[in-house]
RNA sequence: GGGCGCAUAGCUCAGAUGGUUAGAGCACUACGUUGACAUCGUAGGGGUCAAUGGUUCGAAUCCGUUUGCGCCCACCA
C-alpha cells in the first residue's frame, strides 16, 4: 500500500477532524423510532460552577465506552447530556465574583443578581460542553438539557404539584440546618461534619429561692439566654431532689424549670444539661416532649438578636467568649475544658451550621423511601457493588423528612401562592392571576426556591420529556445504567429512584455503577470546591484524548479510590506517567498499523482464508484476538473496565506486536517472502482489534479504520466483533508458547554472556518431547529470526553437544549455547548455580506437599497431578544444571 | 458512637470461587537504532504480600484481634 503515514500519531489533528465528522453526520443521535433494543444513559449533569476536572472525565469516559460499545453491539443508544444549575453552589460562586466587584447579592437585587448568574452559567456551561467534546463524548448534543430549562421547569412544576396535592409536600415550622452565610436552610445531607477543637463550659444555675445550684456542661454558652429548662436523668440520685424546682439562668433573672428526661447521659459532663429548643436539635425534641417554649436569640445572619439584650448584634462566636467572660466575672463559670466535637458545616461554604427555627417546606419520605427500598430488594435496581446497596438500604430505612426549601435566588421558585386577603394557599402548575377563592390580586408566590436536588432527582424523567408522554420516554425510559461517584448516592441517586417510582412507576435505571474517586497526588479527593481538580484539557493537550481515556478506563478498576499521579511545576503539567503510558500505547497502535499497511494490498478483504492452510503462528494470533473478543464483551455487562483495558493492552503489545508482528516480519523478509496469508491475517486481526478498541480510543481507531482496506464508513457503525468457536485454536496457542519460550531461552543465554544482538549463533536444543522437537523443527525459521540464530541443532541427548556449553532449562526443552561464544564463564556458572538453587527449592516445596498424606487425601486430582509435574520438571532441571556446571568446571 | 473500605516491588496499582517460582507500568541496571515504533526492543535486579493469632494438608487470598490511613452515617450537650 502506498499510504505514507507519519512516524508518530498526530492526535490533535485526528481528534478535531473526527469529532467534527461525527457531529456533522449526527452519529451520536439516538432515535426512539428504532427497531433495535434501546440502551440509554443520562449523564450526571455537571454543576455549572466551573470547569470539569479529571473526576468528571473519568465518569464521562466510562459512560462513553458503554454507549459506543453497545451501539456497536446492535443497540439503539442514546447518551443524554446536560448541566445542573446547582443552586447554592453556583450562587455562592457568583456571590464571590460580585464581591470582588464591590457588590453583594443584596445591593444588586434579585433580578440583577440572577442575570449575573445566567451570564456565569452560559460561560461555564459552554466551557463544560467544550471539555466534553474534546474528551470525545458521544452525547446526543441535540438533546442538550439544563436543569432550569423550559422542560425541566415544567417537570419540576408537575412533580411539585402532584406531591403537594398528595400531601407529601407540606409547610411547617421546624428546627432546620441553617447556613448563616448563605442565609438558607439546608437538608441534612448538605451538612458536613467536621471535628473541631471546642471548649466545654461548666456553668452554675442557682436554684430559685433557696441555696444550691446545678452545674451543667455546654459547648454553646451563648445560647443560655434561650434556655427553656435544665434537664437531668430521672434516675440520677444526684439531681432527683432538683426535679420540679426552678433555677435562674446565669446573668439573667429568668427562671426555668428543672425537668427529667432519659436523653440525658449521666456520664457526660455533670449529668445535667440545659435545654435550648430553638438552637439545638436534641433540645428541640426534648422541648416538644415537655411542652417548653422556644426562645430565639440568634438571627438568620448568625448574630445575636434583640432577645439577647446587651449582646444584641454580636456575632455568635464573639458572644460565646463574651458570655464566658461575664460568667467568669459573675463567679458562675466553674471551669472550661478542651473538648473535641463534631460540628456541622455548610457543604458549600464551610460555615458552621446554626440550627434555626423557621418556616420551611418539607417532603414526607416514608412512603417514597419504602418504594425505593422495595425496588432495590426486588432487584429492579441493582448496585454493581453490594456494599453500596447496603449503605443505600440503611439510609432509606432511617430516613427523615426532606427539607426542600432554600432561601436562595437561584433555582426553581416554589410554585405555591398565598392570598394576602383570605389567606388561601395552593400549588399551581401555571402561574395564577389572582386568588381562585376570593379573586384578590394580592396573591403572592413563595419567595423560596427548591433544593437543587429536587430538579436533579427528576433528571432521567425530565430529559426524556416527562411530564409529557413522549416517544422518547416510552422507548428510552428506564435507562440502563447510572454511572457516578459515590458521594452523591443519597443526594441524587436515591432521589431519582424515588421520583422515578413515584411519577413513572418505574425505576429510572436498572444498574447503578459507582466508580472510583480520583484523588490528587497528595491523596485528597479531586474536587472543584476543594480546588484540587485537574483540568482534563491539560492532559488531552499533552497526551491526546485517547490516551487520557484509556488511562481512566484502566485506572477505575472495581471502585477503589485512585491517586492520579500528575506532576505540576508552577501550575504547568510536567508529566502524568499513567497517561503517558497510554500515549505510548496509542503510538504503538499507530506504528503497528504503519507496518501492517505496508504489507496489506489495497484490494483484499478482512475475511480469512481457510484456517487449516495457515501457520501455527497465524492461528495462534487469530485465536488470541478471538479470545479477547469474548472476554471484552463479557466485561461490558459486568462493568469490568479493568478487563477491557488490560485485554486490549496486553494482547496488542505483547502478543500482536512483540510476538506476531516480529514473527511475520521475519517470514516476510525471508527469502521466500512469505505468502499472502500473512497480510490476510494481519488485516483480520487489526480489523477486529480496531473495533474492540474503538469505544476506549475512538479517535485513533476511526483514523486508522479508514486506512485499512475493506473498512466501510465510520467505525462507529461497525459491529462489535463476536467470539467464534471456529476461530479458537488452543493447540496452536500451546505450540506458539513453546516456540516463544525457546526463543526466550536463547535470548536469555545470549544476554547472559553479552553476545552482540547482531551476531548469529549456533544453538543446540534437546526437546522435552519428540513432539516439541518436531515443532521446533517446523518453526525453525521463526525461532532463528527471533533469536538471531544461524543454526539450530536438535539433539536427542547431551552427547552430541560440545561439552563446554552453557545451558538454559526452559520448561519445554534444554537450550545450549556452545562455550566458544562464552567470555565470562565464571559469572555464567554463578548464574546457573543460582538457577539450580531455585530448582532445589522448588523440589523441596513439591516434595513436602507430595509426601503429605493429608494433601494427597484432600487436594483435587488436578492439583496433585500439577504438583507432580512441577516436581518432575524441577528435578530434571536441577539435575541438568548440576551436570552442566560440572561439565563447565571440569573441562 | 455505629458502618464501610484500604494496607502487595522506590512510586501508582493488578492479583473471581484458597494450591503462582506473587504480576504490570513507571523508576533502576546492562546491551541495542540494518525502515513499524527510542513515545522502541532484548535481557535483568528489586517484595518475610502492615502486625499477630486462628481455620486448613495448603493462606497475599478465609476468620478473629491489633496498628496505620481514608470515607460514610450519627441529636453525648
Amino acid at each position: 500500500m502506498s499510504i505514507e503515514l507519519e512516524k508518530n500519531y498526530n492526535y490533535a489533528e485526528a481528534e478535531k477532524k473526527w469529532y467534527e465528522y461525527w457531529t456533522n453526520e449526527k452519529m451520536f443521535a439516538g432515535s426512539s423510532d428504532s427497531k433495535k433494543p434501546p440502551y440509554s444513559i443520562v449523564i450526571p449533569p455537571p454543576n455549572v460552577t466551573g470547569e470539569l476536572h479529571l473526576g468528571h472525565a473519568m465518569d464521562h469516559t466510562l459512560q462513553d465506552v458503554l454507549i459506543r460499545g453497545k451501539k456497536m453491539m446492535g443497540f439503539e443508544t442514546v447518551w443524554v447530556p446536560g448541566t445542573d444549575h446547582a443552586g447554592i453552589a453556583t450562587q455562592k460562586k457568583v456571590e464571590d465574583k460580585v464581591r470582588k466587584e464591590g457588590e453583594t447579592r443584596y445591593t444588586l437585587g434579585r433580578e440583577k443578581f440572577i442575570e449575573k448568574i445566567w451570564e456565569w452559567k452560559n460561560l461555564y456551561g459552554n466551557q463544560i460542553i467544550e471539555q466534553c467534546k474534546r474528551l470525545g463524548n458521544s452525547c446526543d448534543w441535540d438533546r442538550l438539557r439544563f436543569t432550569m430549562d423550559e422542560g425541566c421547569c415544567k417537570a419540576v412544576r408537575e412533580a411539585f404539584y402532584r406531591l403537594y396535592k398528595k400531601g407529601i409536600i407540606y409547610k411547617g415550622r421546624r428546627l432546620i440546618n441553617w447556613c448563616p452565610r448563605c442565609r438558607t436552610a439546608l437538608s441534612d445531607l448538605e451538612v458536613n461534619h467536621k471535628d473541631m477543637d471546642s471548649k466545654l463550659y461548666y456553668l452554675r444555675y442557682m436554684v430559685k429561692g433557696e441555696e444550691g445550684f446545678i452545674t451543667i456542661a455546654t459547648t454553646r454558652p451563648e445560647t443560655i439566654l434561650a434556655d427553656a429548662a435544665i434537664c437531668v436523668h430521672p434516675e440520677d440520685d444526684r439531681y432527683k431532689s432538683f426535679i420540679g424546682k426552678e433555677v435562674i439562668i446565669p446573668l439573667t433573672d429568668r427562671a426555668i424549670p428543672v425537668i427529667a428526661d432519659e436523653v440525658v447521659e449521666r456520664d457526660f459532663g455533670t449529668g445535667a444539661l440545659k435545654i435550648t429548643p430553638a438552637h439545638d436539635p436534641t433540645d428541640y425534641e426534648a422541648g416538644k416532649r415537655h411542652n417548653l417554649p422556644s426562645y430565639i436569640v440568634i438571627d438568620e445572619n448568625g448574630k445575636m438578636n434583640s432577645e439577647a439584650g446587651k449582646y444584641c448584634g454580636m456575632d455568635r462566636f464573639e458572644c460565646r467568649t463574651r458570655i464566658a467572660e461575664d460568667l467568669e466575672n459573675a463567679g458562675l463559670l466553674e471551669k472550661t475544658e478542651d473538648y473535641k466535637n463534631s460540628v456541622g458545616v455548610c457543604y458549600r461554604c464551610d460555615t458552621v451550621i446554626e440550627p434555626y427555627l423557621s418556616w420551611q417546606w418539607f417532603a414526607h419520605m416514608d412512603d417514597l423511601a419504602k418504594r425505593a427500598l422495595d425496588a432495590e430488594k426486588e432487584g429492579k435496581v441493582r448496585f454493581t457493588q453490594e456494599r453500596y446497596a447496603n449503605t443505600f438500604r440503611t439510609w432509606l430505612e432511617n430516613i427523615k423528612d426532606w427539607c426542600i426549601s432554600r432561601q436562595l435566588w437561584w433555582g426553581h421558585r416554589i410554585p405555591v401562592w398565598t392570598c394576602g386577603e383570605c389567606g388561601h394557599m395552593d400549588a399551581f402548575k401555571e402561574d395564577p392571576e389572582c386568588c381562585p377563592k376570593c379573586g384578590s390580586k394580592n396573591f403572592n408566590q413563595e419567595e423560596d426556591v427548591l433544593d437543587t436536588w429536587f430538579s436533579s432527582g427528576l433528571w432521567p424523567l425530565s430529559t426524556l420529556g416527562w411530564p409529557n408522554e413522549t416517544k422518547d420516554l416510552d422507548f428510552f425510559y428506564p435507562t440502563k445504567v447510572l454511572i457516578t461517584a459515590r458521594d452523591i448516592i443519597f443526594l441524587w441517586v436515591a432521589r431519582m429512584i424515588m421520583f422515578g417510582l413515584e411519577f413513572k412507576n418505574e425505576v429510572p435505571f436498572s444498574d447503578v455503577h459507582v466508580h472510583a474517586t480520583l484523588l490528587g497526588k497528595d491523596g485528597r479527593r479531586m474536587s472543584k470546591s476543594l480546588g484540587t481538580g485537574v483540568d482534563p484539557l491539560l492532559l488531552i493537550d499533552k497526551y491526546g484524548a485517547d490516551a487520557l481515556r484509556f488511562s481512566l478506563v484502566h485506572l477505575t478498576g472495581q471502585g477503589q479510590d485512585i491517586k492520579f499521579p500528575a506532576d505540576f511545576k508552577n501550575g504547568k503539567l510536567e508529566r502524568a506517567e499513567r497517561v503517558e503510558k497510554f500515549r505510548n500505547y496509542a503510538n504503538k497502535v499507530w506504528n503497528a498499523a504503519r507496518f501492517c499497511l505496508g504489507y496489506i494490498p489495497e484490494d483484499i478483504k478482512p475475511e480469512l482464508p481457510d484456517t487449516s492452510k495457515l501457520s501455527a503462528a497465524d492461528r495462534w494470533i487469530i485465536s488470541g484476538i478471538n479470545r479477547i473478543c469474548r472476554d471484552i464483551k463479557n466485561a461490558y455487562d459486568t462493568y469490568s473496565y479493568d478487563v477491557i483495558a488490560n485485554s486490549l493492552y496486553d494482547f496488542f503489545w505483547d502478543d500482536f506486536c512483540d510476538r506476531y508482528i516480529e514473527t511475520v516480519k521475519s517470514v516476510l523478509s525471508s527469502e521466500n517472502g512469505g505468502t499472502s496469508n500473512e497480510a490476510q491475517v494481519l488485516l483480520h486481526v487489526f480489523n477486529k482489534f480496531l473495533r474492540l478498541l474503538h469505544p476506549v480510543m475512538p479517535f485513533i481507531t476511526e483514523e486508522l479504520w479508514h486506512l485499512f482496506p475493506g473498512c466501510e464508513g465510520s467505525i462507529m457503525n461497525a459491529s462489535f466483533p463476536e467470539y467464534e468457536d471456529a476461530l479458537s485454536f488452543p493447540e496452536d496457542e500451546k505450540t506458539m508458547e513453546s516456540v516463544f519460550e525457546t526463543v526466550k531461552a536463547i535470548r536469555s543465554l545470549r544476554a547472559d554472556v553479552s553476545i552482540a544482538p547482531k551476531k548469529k549463533v549456533k544453538v543446540y536444543v534437546i526437546p522435552g518431547t519428540d513432539e516439541i522437537g518436531d515443532l521446533i523443527k517446523k518453526e525453525e525459521q521463526t525461532i532463528k529470526n527471533l533469536a538471531s540464530a544461524e543454526e539450530i541443532v536438535i539433539a536427542s541427548d547431551r552427547s552430541g553437544i560440545p561439552s563446554k556449553s552453557i545451558a538454559c532449562m526452559a520448561s519445554v526443552s534444554q537450550v545450549f549455547l556452545p562455550a566458544l561464544e562464552i567470555e565470562n564463564l565464571d559469572k555464567q556458572i554463578e548464574g546457573m548455580e543460582k538457577e539450580a538453587a531455585k530448582a532445589v527449592k522448588a523440589i523441596e516445596a513439591a516434595n513436602k506437599k507430595l509426601s503429605n498424606e493429608a494433601f494427597l487425601a484432600h487436594a483435587d486430582e488436578g492439583i496433585i497431578a500439577k504438583e507432580k509435574e512441577k516436581l518432575a520438571e524441577a528435578e530434571a532441571k536441577a539435575a541438568k544444571l548440576v551436570e552442566q556446571i560440572k561439565v563447565l568446571r571440569g573441562n
